[in-house]
DNA sequence: CAGATGACAAGAT
DNA sequence: AATCTTGCCATCT
């Protein structure tokens, strides 16, 4: 930790992990929209990158919007332990190793959030947003 | 201090 | 349908 700053996007990021409930799981959009870096899916990456594999955030109900999990080519093995946990926790995997968003996905509370890119449930505000933005722009 | 880099996502071609 | 491009930022050399 050289980080001197008081509350680090990192940091964010990591306080919204750690709300994720057990059976559930967020998209790397999800969280950075939850965090206040909308639109700034790979930050989360970044992050979750930096944590060490036995922290306490539960850093494996993080997943990419196709509902797969990730892996970092410097940690091997991670994937495999990534869905091992998630299984634990009663998570489905289909025979592409995908998990079905609709069922699974994290929805919290009193949010307008949903999943990216998935049948059947409403855009994300950041999809919105580049929507507008696009349509403003024709 | 400048450049490289790293678990993503969406639009464009 | 598959691949390429761009946006984004904290860390480490």
């Amino acid at each position: 930790m050289s980080s001197s700053a008081a509350l680090t996007r990192y940091q964010k990021i990591y306080q919204v992990v750690q709300q994720i409930p057990a059976g559930k799981v967020a998209t790397y959009g999800q969280v950075a929209e939850l965090a206040g870096l909308l639109g700034q899916a790979r930050q989360v990456g970044y992050a979750l990158y930096r944590l060490a594999p036995n922290s306490e955030i539960p850093w494996h109900r993080v997943i990419n919007a196709k509902g797969q999990v990730s892996q970092s080519p410097c940690r091997k093995g991670t994937d495999a332990l990534q869905r091992e946990l998630l299984e634990g926790e009663g998570i489905g995997f289909n025979r592409a190793e995908q998990i079905d968003l609709k069922t699974y996905l994290w929805q919290p509370a009193s949010s307008t959030l949903k999943a990216p890119g998935v049948k059947g449930i409403p855009e994300t505000i950041s999809q919105q947003i580049k929507r507008q933005d696009r349509e403003n722009n024709q």
